[in-house]
DNA sequence: TTAGGGTTAG
């Protein structure tokens, strides 16, 4: 067997430096390092030192500008590619193509594309083009786009999947979505990473959270991005108690988290009121060094306000350097939804004055503190200031806090007028502030107006017709009533069920009315039996009445807030306060009990339901409403032409549902009567 | 040496 002569190899001549490498060099560190105007001022340096660009210098530059945006420093630099030669380069028309889009300058960077001769039509340069398509949304064209590139033969990479997969982002695009996931497994893109997340992000995006668990549990490999995609995507789409076991998983397996995996716990932690979690991932933050990161920070202020922690929400706000309007928002939603409306439009002023511009977020956020609080003026005047002196024209969301507004201080004609001069259509809000305004204040004839168009907009919205039906019956109008029923029948509409629960020891404990599977059930109804045998001790009924509460307490569940209350007193020492959690709002007769309960065992409880907080402290609660619909409620039932333990709803459904007439309430209704 | 992409608050 011959051996092969090896033959050395031949030098190559030494090149010449180019000098405008070193240039290049620097700009691509600063590229990388996202210090765009730096780079932006370097190339102004080379110009003045007499360096000439080459088609190196260019991509760097305009990817520059893309960022931050500069579309006359963008085109600038169009007529320095074209001066200088280097346009036919197709990593300079990708650059181009790409900044284009990122201006949403779509007719320019179609040109860029369009004139691509045939021979170098490059994958790249279509992959620019379809993002920049679906950046704009504009997920058809990109589509089409595609299309054309497989007709031609082109290589489609990964990076035509995210481009494309990119761009399906609302529920509507989920099919697109679909047929786009069947071809990259077609293609094998499916088992990029980057795909893999991006496809993770579409499926989270289109509301399709279980599609997204499945792949993301099917993916053999997982980096931050998937469990940030995954977490975020179970906190947007409301899924809080997942994204707390997610984020469990997460820490098992060593992952280090970052600020956005962080920005989803604690969302959701304000979400669930878990305030003890969302204590802990405070004390992470630190650990990890993300104190000074304005997201996570506004979303502790928040998390606090949510779950009742005024004081440290208010102490986080305080101690931030720089406050930016959501950071404002934040501290003065809290103190709103607390029912604290002058402080909240102290803040506001105080925002003002500091010299940050309202946008229309915080005025939704003023404007239902107003409301909540009845600064009626104060509200209207907000309301005026909006077009006026800051420009930003009144949305619906806007409108409906204005209608509510004007709604509960009983200026029916006002909020109708307002509706009626609307320049953007009434949504579904605007027509049920309404709604809640009429059943306030007894206008039957104006609800059934508000209601037709209500339930146009938003048929499956059960808490409308709910409304309806009380407002029929408050005028003893039974027909309506059993309209109403029938309608919802037909729908096949059935009302959500209400739960509440309590956070303990870093833990969600979750009850349902009559729920028996909590591992503490025998000792929590012990408890509740003996609260209740306290509670008729010292509020006993007059015998007249007490036959008739009998019958309806037989047919009474245990609800859920009481399940909570009790399980809170059982497992927390004297002297603490209970907050307890509803998904809905709490019923009247659950708000009576716990009232009482706070005078005979001296404890304070916090109940934080859909709309607001109650705060409840011997014997008192710090809303008034829910006394004035006891007391309205109860009067007719005792004046003997009632029409059934139906319309004995609690405060936040009707009869079949909800609230189950007690002799507690018998007992309260006793002390309105005597306060009488 | 250069392009195109995936996660972020109220």
């Amino acid at each position: 067997m011959s051996i092969p002569h090896l033959r050395p190899t031949p030098k190559l001549p030494l090149k010449l430096a180019n000098p405008t490498t070193p240039w290049n060099c620097r700009l691509r560190e600063l590229s990388k390092q996202r210090q765009y105007p730096q780079a932006l001022t370097l190339y102004i340096h080379m110009l003045r030192s007499s360096f000439s660009p080459n088609t190196f210098t260019f991509p760097f530059l305009l990817k520059s500008c893309a960022h931050l945006l500069l579309p006359l420093t963008g085109s600038q630099l169009h007529a320095h590619v074209i001066r200088t030669g280097s346009q036919p380069d197709p990593y300079i028309r990708t650059s181009l193509i790409s900044m284009y889009s990122k201006f949403s300058l779509l007719t320019n960077a179609r040109k860029v594309f369009d004139d691509i001769p045939h021979w170098q039509n490059l994958t790249i340069c279509y992959n620019a083009m379809i993002s920049g398509y679906t950046f704009n949304s504009e997920v058809m064209e990109a589509v089409a786009l595609f299309r054309q590139m497989r007709e031609e033969g082109l290589v489609v990479n990964s990076v035509t999947m995210l481009g494309l997969v990119s761009g399906c982002t609302v529920p509507k695009q989920l099919t697109v979505g679909v047929c786009l996931h069947g071809c990259g497994v077609k293609f094998g893109f499916h088992r990029d990473l980057s795909v893999a997340n991006c496809l993770l992000t579409m499926y989270v995006k289109c509301g399709e959270v279980e599609i997204a668990r499945k792949l993301f549990d099917e993916m053999c490999e997982r980096d931050l991005i998937t469990w940030n995609a995954m977490i975020s995507g179970y906190a947007q789409n409301g899924h809080a108690r997942h994204v707390l076991e997610l984020y469990r998983q997460m820490k098992l397996t060593k992952m280090r988290p970052d600020p956005v995996t962080l920005l989803g716990v604690v969302s959701s932690c304000a979400n669930l009121g878990a305030q003890s979690i969302g204590r802990e991932v405070e004390r992470q933050i630190e650990s990890f060094g993300f104190s000074s990161n304005t997201f996570l920070t506004n979303a502790l202020i928040n998390m606090y306000a949510r779950c009742g922690n005024l004081v440290r929400a208010r102490a986080i706000f305080d101690c931030m350097t720089e406050k930016s309007v959501i950071s404002w928002t934040a501290i003065i939603g809290g103190y709103g939804i607390h029912g604290h409306g002058e402080i909240a439009v102290g803040l506001f002023d105080e925002m003002v004055e500091s010299g940050v511009r309202p946008d229309k977020t915080v005025f939704v956020t003023v404007l239902s503190a107003c409301s909540h609080a009845g600064l009626i003026d104060k509200g209207l005047a907000y309301f005026d200031a909006m077009e006026m002196k800051y420009g930003l024209q009144p949305g619906p969301e806007h409108c409906s806090c204005l209608v509510d507004l004007l709604g509960r201080a009983g200026r029916l004609k006002e909020a109708m007028g307002l509706i009626k001069s609307m320049k953007v259509k009434p949504d579904g809000a605007v027509w049920g502030a309404l709604l809640s305004a009429c059943k306030i204040h007894k206008n039957v004839e104006l609800a059934e107006l508000a209601f037709e168009h209500v339930v146009e907009l938003e048929p499956t919205n059960i808490g409308y017709y709910v409304l309806l039906s009380n407002i029929y019956s408050d005028a003893e109008n039974f027909e309506g009533v059993l309209k109403v029923r029938v309608m919802m029948r037909e729908r096949k509409l059935r009302k959500e069920p209400g739960c509440s629960y309590v956070e303990y020891k870093g833990k969600v404990h979750l009850f349902y009315s009559g729920d028996r599977s909590h591992p503490q059930t025998e000792e929590i109804y012990r408890m509740l039996d003996k609260l209740e045998s306290l509670v008729k001790e010292i509020h006993q009924p007059p015998q007249k009445y007490q036959g008739r509460s009998e019958e309806v307490l037989n047919s009474a569940g245990v609800h859920s807030e009481k399940l909570a209350i009790a399980f809170g007193l059982l497992n927390t020492k004297s002297g603490t306060e209970i907050t307890v959690m509803k998904n809905l709002r709490v019923c009247v007769d659950c708000h009576a009990f716990i009232k009482l309960v706070s005078r005979i065992v001296n404890r304070q409880f916090v109940v934080r339901d859909a709309t607001r907080f109650h705060h409840f402290r011997d014997g008192v609660c710090s809303c008034k409403d829910y006394c004035k619909i006891l007391w309205y409620e109860l009067q007719r039932w005792f004046s003997g032409n009632n029409p059934g333990i139906d319309s004995l709803a609690g405060a936040s459904g009707i009869g079949p549902f909800c609230g189950i007439f007690s002799q507690l309430q018998l007992a309260l209704v006793m002390d309105v009567v005597a306060a009488k």
